[in-house]
DNA sequence: AGCACGCCGACT
DNA sequence: GTCGGCGTGCTC
C-alpha cells in the first residue's frame, strides 16, 4: 500500500499491506521507518513491485477515520499548492492528540451546558439594520441550494457583522447543514465564543490553540460525529470535519494570522474559498478593510461584493484628529553651549566625547525604518488635554503603540553603534521592568551595559515601547487606572482574559497595548482611542507595509465610540503625508484600494501577479549565499528554457539578515499566474534536494510578508 | 523530524 | 587512551 508518513519527507512509501482490511484514504496507520515508528496516513492500494522487500505496517490506528473524505481532499490540495509534503500536510490537518502515532484517546463526555438547542433561542438581539438585512437576503437566497457562492462583506467597523454571520449560521442549521466561521487568532474571545454559544448552545465547537488538548479533541469528535455542527476556530479549523457543510465565514479576511507560517505554510481564507468550492457552500470573506487580493476577486467576477456602511443603530464612526509630531519637534538644534573648563576636564577623565551627539535624524538607518526624532513625548499636547476630559467624565481610552519594552535601541553617543543581539541581526530592545536589554526575535537577553564596549561612549536611548508610555502616563496621571497589555504581561491566555475583562468592567481607565488590543473587542466605554505612532511598519521593505498600516488604523480606530457615546480618535504622525495615513485622515478606505491598487498592477506585485519567496539559511553565511545563487540560476535557466514572463528577484540577504545564528538571504519568483510558476518551482526543488542538510530552503507560496 | 553514524575536544 | 559534542545523511 502507498502511504505518506508524517515527517518532512517529499516522498511517499510503499508497505506491506494487511489482507482483507477496509481502509479509506486519510487514514491513520502505525509504520516503520528506520527504526523507528512513525504515524502515517493511507493513501491508496498499489501493485507491489516485483524485487522490492516491503516492510508490513504496524497496525491501522483508527477504525473511523479521523479526516473525513472532503478534508482529505482540501489537504491534498493544500500541500500540491503550498509545496509541502503530503504526510506533514495531513498531520497538520488534526488536533493535538490524533497528530501522534497513537490509536486516538477516548473522548469523555463534557457534563453538558444548560444551553438551548435551535429554536428555542429566546434574547434574539434588538431588531437587524436595514442594511444587514438586504445582506441576509441576498445571502441566504442561494444558501442550501446546492451551489457554490462567494461573497465580501465590506462593513464598516461596529455595522454588526457579527450577527450577519450568526443569522447565517443559525439558517444553515435550520437546512439541517453545519457552518465553519474563522477568525484571527487574537479575535477568539470569550465574548466572541460565548456569542455563538448562547445562540447555538452545544451545536458550537471551538477549537483553539490555547484550548487544553482534552477540549480539543472533544470539540473534534463532536464536529466529526455530528453531535456539533458549528465550527468556530482560528485558522486551523479551516480543516474541521463538518459534515454537510453550508456556510464558511472567514472574518476580518484582510487579517494576516490566517496564513501558517511554518510546515504547510497555508492560508485559511484561500483554503476557504477552496472548500466552499468543493462543498458547493455558501462563503462569506468579511472586513471593514479587506484585502486587495478580495477586492480584486470581486473584479474579476469571482466574489460578489456586499457593503455594510453605517454603524448599526446609525451610531457615528469616531472623529479622527491628526496630531502632527514634526509640529511638535524642536526647531533645529542651536549650537550647544561651550563647554566649561571643569567639565572638558571631566569629560577627558571619563573619556567622554566633548562634541554633541549628532541628531538622531542624522544616525544611519536601523532596522530598515525610519529613525524616529527623540525629542517628541508621544504623550502630546493634544492627547494629555484628551485624556484629561476623558478621566474627568468617567469615559475610557484605549491607547495603540506597536512596540513593547521601554526603549527601542540604545545608541552609542559616540561611535554611534547600537547594540544588536548577538544571535541576530537586530538591535535589543530596553526592558525597565526586568533591567535587561532584549531581543524581540530571538528571545535573547543580556543586562545592561554601561558604555559602549566598542569605544566606551555612553548610551543614548531612543525610541518609545509600551512601558515607557505607561511610565509617563503614570506620572501625568497618577490618579488614573492604567493597565498595560502587551506580550511581557501578558504571558497567558487566562492573564489576558483577566486583564481584558477587568476594561471591560470599567476597572481600568486607560489600556496601553500593542496589536493584542486591536481586534474584535467591543468595549462600549471606550470614547478615546490614541494611535500613539501610526508611522509604524510604514517603511518595512514589504509590498504590502501601506495596506498593512491602513488595516491596522482602521481596526484600531474601530474600537472607539461602540457604545451609547461618540468616539473620537488621535492619530500621531511624523508623515500625515504618507499615503495609507493621509486617507485614513480622511475616511477614505476606497480611495487608498484604488491609489493601491495601481501601484501594484504598476509594479506587477500581488493580486496582478502570484510570488513564491524562497528563504534560504544555515550557519555558514558564504554557503548560504552560495547556494542562494545556485537556487536563483537554476530558476533562470528553467525559466529560459520555456519562455514566460516569470521573474526572479534576488537572491539577496534577508532583511533581517541573522536570525538565531542562521544566516538568512531569499529570492522571489514573480509571475502572472500560479501555473507559470510550476517549472522555475520544480527546478528549484530538485537543486533543494541535492543540498547539504546544513542548508535549509523555506519554499513560501503566495507569503503573507515578505520579512 | 528522529535517529544513527562518524570524526574532533576535555576528562578518568 | 575513552566519552560525547553535533554535523550529516537516511528512512519502503
Amino acid at each position: 500500500m502507498r502511504v505518506a508518513v508524517a515527517r518532512p519527507l517529499l516522498r511517499t512509501f510503499l508497505y506491506e499491506g494487511p489482507e482483507g482490511v477496509q481502509l479509506k484514504p486519510g487514514q491513520r496507520l502505525l509504520v516503520p521507518l528506520g527504526n523507528s515508528k512513525v504515524l502515517g496516513f493511507f493513501l491508496g492500494w498499489e501493485e507491489r513491485p516485483p524485487q522490492a522487500s516491503l516492510k508490513p505496517i504496524e497496525a491501522v490506528l483508527e477504525e473511523v477515520p479521523a479526516l473525513t473524505e472532503e478534508v482529505y481532499a482540501l489537504v491534498r490540495f493544500a500541500a500540491k499548492h503550498y509545496r509541502a509534503p503530503l504526510g506533514e500536510a495531513l498531520k497538520t490537518a488534526l488536533p493535538p492528540g490524533l497528530n501522534v502515532p497513537k490509536p486516538a484517546l477516548p473522548t469523555k463526555r463534557r457534563k453538558p451546558k444548560p444551553m438551548p438547542r435551535i429554536g428555542e433561542v429566546l434574547e434574539r438581539p434588538a431588531q437587524l439594520s436595514a442594511e444587514q438585512r438586504e445582506v441576509l437576503e441576498v445571502v441566504l437566497g442561494g444558501l442550501g441550494k446546492g451551489v457554490y457562492q462567494a461573497f465580501l462583506l465590506q462593513g464598516v467597523t461596529g455595522s454588526g457583522k457579527t450577527e450577519v454571520y450568526l443569522r447565517v449560521v443559525e439558517k444553515a442549521l435550520e437546512q439541517g447543514m453545519g457552518a465553519l466561521v474563522l477568525v484571527p487568532e487574537i479575535a477568539l474571545t470569550p465574548q466572541l465564543s460565548g456569542r455563538f454559544e448562547e445562540r447555538f448552545g452545544q451545536e458550537v465547537a471551538l477549537l483553539h490553540s490555547g484550548m487544553g488538548e482534552a477540549e480539543r479533541r472533544f470539540h473534534f469528535w463532536a464536529l466529526r460525529e455530528g453531535r456539533a455542527r458549528v465550527a468556530l476556530g482560528v485558522r486551523s479549523a479551516i480543516f474541521a470535519p463538518i459534515k454537510h457543510l453550508g456556510v464558511v465565514v472567514v472574518d476580518e479576511e484582510h487579517d494576516n494570522s490566517f496564513k501558517q507560517e511554518e510546515g504547510l505554510r497555508y492560508n485559511a481564507k484561500d483554503l476557504a474559498l477552496v472548500r466552499g468550492q468543493q462543498a458547493k457552500a455558501t462563503v462569506i470573506l468579511g472586513s471593514a478593510t479587506p484585502s486587495l487580493e478580495s477586492l480584486y476577486n470581486v473584479e474579476a467576477g469571482k466574489m460578489r461584493l456586499l457593503h455594510m456602511r453605517q454603524r448599526i443603530y446609525n451610531r457615528p464612526l469616531p472623529d479622527i484628529q491628526l496630531v502632527d509630531l514634526k509640529a511638535l519637534l524642536a526647531p533645529p538644534a542651536q549650537t550647544p553651549p561651550p563647554l566649561t573648563e571643569p567639565l572638558l576636564q571631566a569629560c577627558a577623565r571619563e573619556k567622554l566625547p566633548t562634541e554633541a551627539p549628532s541628531p538622531p535624524e542624522a544616525l544611519p538607518l536601523q532596522e530598515s525604518e525610519e529613525p524616529t526624532p527623540e525629542e517628541v513625548s508621544l504623550l502630546t499636547p493634544a492627547l494629555h488635554k484628551a485624556l484629561e476630559e476623558l478621566l474627568l467624565s468617567g469615559q475610557q481610552a484605549i491607547l495603540f503603540l506597536n512596540r513593547r519594552g521601554y526603549n527601542r535601541m540604545w545608541l552609542c553617543s559616540s561611535c554611534g553603534k547600537t547594540r544588536k543581539c548577538r544571535h541576530c541581526d537586530i538591535c535589543m530592545s530596553y526592558h525597565f521592568k526586568v533591567q535587561k536589554l532584549q531581543c524581540h526575535c530571538c528571545g535573547w537577553s543580556e543586562a545592561l551595559p554601561e558604555l559602549c564596549e566598542e569605544c566606551g561612549g555612553t548610551f543614548l536611548k531612543l525610541g518609545f515601547g509600551t512601558e515607557r508610555i505607561e511610565e509617563e502616563l503614570t506620572a501625568a496621571f497618577p490618579a488614573a487606572r492604567m493597565a498595560r497589555l502587551d506580550r511581557d504581561t501578558s504571558v497567558s491566555p487566562r492573564k489576558l482574559t483577566a486583564l481584558l475583562e477587568r476594561f471591560s468592567k470599567g476597572e481600568v481607565d486607560v489600556l496601553i497595548g500593542t496589536q493584542m488590543i486591536t481586534k474584535g473587542h467591543d468595549f462600549h466605554g471606550v470614547t478615546l482611542v490614541c494611535m500613539l505612532l501610526a508611522d509604524m511598519g510604514l517603511s518595512l521593505p514589504d509590498f504590502r507595509a501601506s495596506e498593512r498600516v491602513f488595516h491596522l488604523l482602521t481596526q484600531v480606530s474601530g474600537r472607539a465610540g461602540r457604545g451609547e457615546r461618540p468616539g473620537k480618535v488621535l492619530l500621531q504622525t511624523y508623515y500625515p503625508k504618507a499615503e495609507p495615513i493621509a486617507y485614513m485622515l480622511r475616511r477614505d478606505f476606497e480611495g487608498f484600494a484604488r491609489m493601491e491598487m495601481a501601484r501594484r498592477k504598476m509594479l506587477a506585485w500581488p493580486p496582478f501577479s502570484r510570488v513564491v519567496l524562497l528563504r534560504i539559511e544555515g550557519k555558514n553565511p558564504s554557503l548560504v549565499e552560495r547556494f542562494s545563487r545556485q537556487l536563483a540560476c537554476a530558476a533562470l535557466e528553467a525559466i529560459s528554457r520555456s519562455p514566460s514572463n516569470v521573474r526572479v528577484l534576488g537572491p539577496s540577504s534577508a532583511p533581517i539578515s541573522k536570525v538565531s545564528d542562521k544566516y538568512r538571504w531569499q529570492l522571489f519568483l514573480k509571475a502572472p499566474s500560479y501555473a507559470a510558476l510550476e517549472l522555475p518551482l520544480c527546478a528549484v526543488e530538485q537543486v533543494v534536494a541535492t543540498l547539504p542538510n546544513s542548508i535549509k530552503v523555506v519554499i513560501d507560496v503566495d507569503p503573507a510578508t515578505m520579512l
